[in-house]
DNA sequence: TCCTAAGCGAGAACACTGTTCTTGTCAAGT
DNA sequence: ACTTGACAAGAACAGTGTTCTCGCTTAGGA
């Protein structure tokens, strides 16, 4: 009951280090052999003990892969953050918001297999636990700021878009909206959803191999294209 | 040796009716567990066939869903031509082309898995096979035909694009440029692409699962995305 | 017409996998 | 000092992909 509130107990600590171990080299299969192939047998191999004994740990190959998969989610947030934050001198809208997807991509190219966790094929059967929202929300709030902050400085270029906004439309968008673009135009809230969806699309075709024999520089195609995005959002 | 040339010996027909069942089955189980929970035995079970005797017909688990990738884009493919096929009488540019992702997406939509072995998290190891270039250029060449034909007749809108084009950004594209877009400016090239790359993107971030919460209706936000497309490729 | 070679399917076997259950051990907390 | 709990190991079970051998059937050539 005294229990020391800042230092876990000891059983604790090495329970987490453990936890943290057989996540480690849980992520070192998946990155060189991918998902599918991850073995709890072999992991368990590795770490010199018995199978049944990473069940003390996780309820099952299933529950080690989503850790993995949030774990990917946190990293990709911490890096999409870590991005903004290190381009929050930058005195250019534009240049604040291309260094978060340029970081994505950087990332996503060094880790296709978590690339590949979090928007390849999800398991049928498999619910993205709530805890994805908060990651996924992280991101997206690293690559809003610019606008948002160009929008209020006046410096957003509020042209009109291609399509007409239809009430479908404005109602379909309405959580993002809400969350992240108060007083924002619903034409200019679509076109930053796309956004976000062309810099999946072109990080995933990538790293998903399908460039081949068709873009020869991936970067230089990538760099072109958020170039594009910031220019149709409205940023200089 | 007189053998028949139009009608197969019987041989080699019953020998195709039982390797399209076996495909028929294979998908079905496919379509709705996954294909990472493709099972030989279980559809050797649906055939009331030992597992072995699938090996006269494939060589093993790999090659049966490598075949189940070549027929989803093939389907795909077809799917792709059907639409562009249906569409020729519409009179406006901008909805010859729109008919061809409209048609993409709902095939993706009724079939999620069978999109995720085409567009999903690649096996390591598995290199895509020589065959799939052709039902990709088929797909591609129906999207652009609409394109093409309005830069012909002078209705494709020419003004410039945000980004400028660089030299290492023209020969990022160039086989594209080459195959798809003879005499076409750079920039429109690189354009097509990008819309190639959100189509994709838009829709395997719907079909993956990733729009909860965020997008409430998917198909009005697909419709606006390719019609802001559309606009942007310079079709009416 | 017979005979042979090829194609086919079944069955057993091997090395794997995830998972569960039981057993023993060791270190906390009372 | 004792007891409870966490931990790890081992055995076992069902399931998997794959290989090999064995008979059977049948098509094609003598």
């Amino acid at each position: 009951m005294a229990m020391p509130r800042t230092a876990r107990s000891a059983r604790e600590r090495v329970r987490e280090e453990m936890t943290a171990e057989i996540l480690a080299v849980a992520r070192a299969h998946v990155a060189e052999e991918g998902a599918a192939a991850l073995s709890l047998r072999s992991v368990a191999r590795d770490l010199e003990l018995a199978p049944s004994a990473l069940y003390r740990y996780f309820d099952g190959r299933d529950a080690l892969l989503s850790a993995l998969i949030m774990a990917a989610y946190a990293a990709l947030a911490a890096e999409a953050e870590r991005a903004a934050d290190a381009a929050r001198g930058e005195p250019s809208d534009a240049e604040r918001w291309l260094a978060v997807p340029r970081a994505i991509r950087r990332w996503a190219v060094g880790r296709p297999q978590e690339w590949g966790l979090i928007f390849g094929t999800p398991v049928p059967g498999y619910e993205a636990p709530e805890d994805t929202v908060e990651p996924y929300a992280r991101v997206a709030a690293a690559m809003v700021r610019p606008v948002n902050e160009a929008k209020e400085a006046g410096r957003l270029r509020m042209e009109r878009s291609h399509a007409d906004v239809s009430d479908a439309l404005r109602e379909a968008v309405t959580p993002v909206t809400e969350a992240l673009f108060p007083e924002m135009p619903v034409a200019k809230v679509v076109l930053a959803i796309q956004a976000w969806t062309t810099v999946v699309g072109v990080i995933s075709l990538e790293v998903f191999g399908h460039w081949r024999r068709t873009i020869l520089d991936p970067e230089a195609f990538f760099e072109a294209t958020i170039r594009e995005l910031a220019g149709q959002i409205g940023l200089v």
